[in-house]
DNA sequence: CTGAAAGCGCTTACAG
DNA sequence: CTGAAAGCGCTTACAG
């Protein structure tokens, strides 16, 4: 059977007010920590973490929300999240939602209802049934990759990252490209790397560009391309993320055009994939593990009721691979 | 603040066992049913799982171990273990070991004194080590991805699915193959599907076929394959797992060779990336989910000490793409 | 530094 | 059907 504390208080001589100050780190002489080591060691006891929580009336479980397991970027995530916490002695609970957004809400509930310390949420769309949610349960909630003035949020640089990819597609020349972005209702992706991408565009001039929306799947993007490619040829497609870059990669090989010598493809995410595929994808990279665990220290600070600023940024950086080819006219 | 089953039956004027009686299915009459329905829902209130589990003395947590996070065979159990788990009223802790298989060890430990119901283990290796700790923690464990005779386990049936991918290349006419295989420490992986592999060559005759060992990343095996390729040309790769089949398919190109004229290469997984491809990858489909699902089931029959058959298999599937060509001689 | 006692929020025989 | 009481394994003032 499973030792209590009473067990270790018998066997090594004292009480258990004792014993449970030496686990706590109270003060104890040396020679019944000794004793009480002796006993811990003997009958491998370790405390019942369920004994613990009700008594101190706090727990070290951190839920995280995802919308999905099978994503690089919130893989990676967890794993930053993952281990940082271990670090910190908290224990991640892993909640996916399939990507149902309602099933995000029951999960914010029933995590209360487990009584987790905190909450980090990998979001997509923050909505007033959120926010509610966020208010009813009453628990620090850390979101991840989006942003809202009311909550605290840690963030990739998407704007500026836009920004980045927009700059440099231009110094290679290219003027006439397609945007291949997804759903403004995903503000993060959906307008932030728009916007950023916009801006670089708007210092440029002679451009024609134009804006396409697909999913995040990288089918549905491999389709849309393929229907875009019909009454438009840019010189440059520039995909929200790696995935539709995939897709549109896919998309222009079917088509028998070359990349990049017909067409330039650039993605956004930097997943491994993006690597070893033929040619390899310029791509904005973002540092999703990274990002995990600074997420992990914040909601932790959050817990342990320690100031966080309301928005943290991650970094990004863009990588050159083959993707892109340089078009720049001979006069230069 | 958060309310207690004492409040419950403060509210509607019972007595707290009827509350828990109620809570937990016992005959209530239906009028004090409908009183404590009443101020539940007025309250909001939620059982604490913490005292719950204390004296109850058992508790709701499945602990999964996965070697690692970003991989789609780990991430596609997990969604199959978390949504049947859910389904059955238990609640999915994962816990990641990064690959460092001392870390399997300990967290088996840590996931006991967590006091989980049951273990899943995504596993890799057994060695005598786990088979201690298993004796040790003394709580339910079933094996997924690998088998011994001492525990339980689910697994994809990959002797067979070794020799159909065998059978297929051969009867594509493919005489001269390397088979790109992984340590032999991996029983599944490393020993099953070469085996089932050997079975199917050695029913046929005239084949030329060199073995040659790699490890899991993609980017290991795309230089194991360009080394092979210098004193070796065969006219198919049979690839022990999709990232390697990736791998070789880069290196294949990288050396100016297109796929599948000059070389076919198939996979094992039937990761979705094996479709998006150009060209897309012929491989054996596992069915990662469908598993972890079944795991699910038999842990918490485990659990509930009904009868689980020792070892479960999952199936598998040939899906046929473009990156085998069939080299059939003129005379048929 | 150490121990006795109360209490965290539940469940479970037991008696009625 | 219902309630009082004991107890799950801890922690935490309090007193010494």
């Amino acid at each position: 059977m499973n030792k209590t504390i009473a067990d270790i208080a018998k066997i090594s001589g004292v009480s258990k007010s004792t014993v449970s100050r030496y686990l706590n780190g109270g003060s104890v002489s040396e020679a019944t920590k000794r004793k009480i080591e002796l006993a811990i060691k003997e009958t491998g006891y370790t405390p019942n973490p369920f004994a613990q929580s009700l008594k101190a009336k706090k727990t070290y479980f951190i839920g995280t929300i995802v919308p999905r397991l099978d994503s690089y970027a919130a893989s990676h995530t967890l794993i930053g999240i993952d281990e940082q916490l271990k670090e910190l002695n908290f224990q991640l609970l892993i909640s996916n939602t399939n990507q149902q957004i309602e099933r995000e809400i029951e999960t914010i509930y029933s995590l209360a209802s487990q009584k987790v310390a905190g909450i980090i949420l990998l979001a997509t769309q923050i909505t007033q049934v959120h926010l509610e949610a966020f208010e009813k349960v009453n628990i620090p909630i850390l979101l991840v990759g989006q942003e809202h003035p009311d909550v605290h949020s840690l963030i990739h640089n998407d704007l500026e990252a836009g920004y980045a990819i927009g700059k440099y597609v231009l110094e290679k020349g290219h003027r006439k490209i397609a945007y291949l972005g997804v759903t403004e209702k995903d503000v993060a992706v959906g307008v932030r790397r728009k916007e950023g991408f916009k801006r670089a565009i708007a210092e440029s001039e002679g451009c024609e560009v134009r804006y396409f929306e697909t999913g995040f799947n990288m089918f549905a993007a491999q389709q849309r391309v393929t229907e875009m490619l019909e009454g438009f040829q840019p010189t440059c497609i520039v995909c929200a993320t790696d995935n539709i870059a995939l897709g549109a990669l896919r998309a222009a090989q079917l088509k028998g055009l070359s990349i990049p010598k017909d067409v330039s493809i650039t993605g956004f995410g930097g997943y491994d994939v993006t690597e070893i595929i033929h040619p390899g994808l310029t791509t904005v990279k973002l540092f999703f593990k990274e990002a995990g665990k600074m997420a992990a220290q914040n909601i932790v600070k959050l817990v342990n009721e320690e100031s966080v600023p309301k928005r943290t940024l991650s970094k990004y950086e863009i990588i050159e691979r083959e993707s892109v080819d340089s078009i720049i006219p001979n006069d230069l």
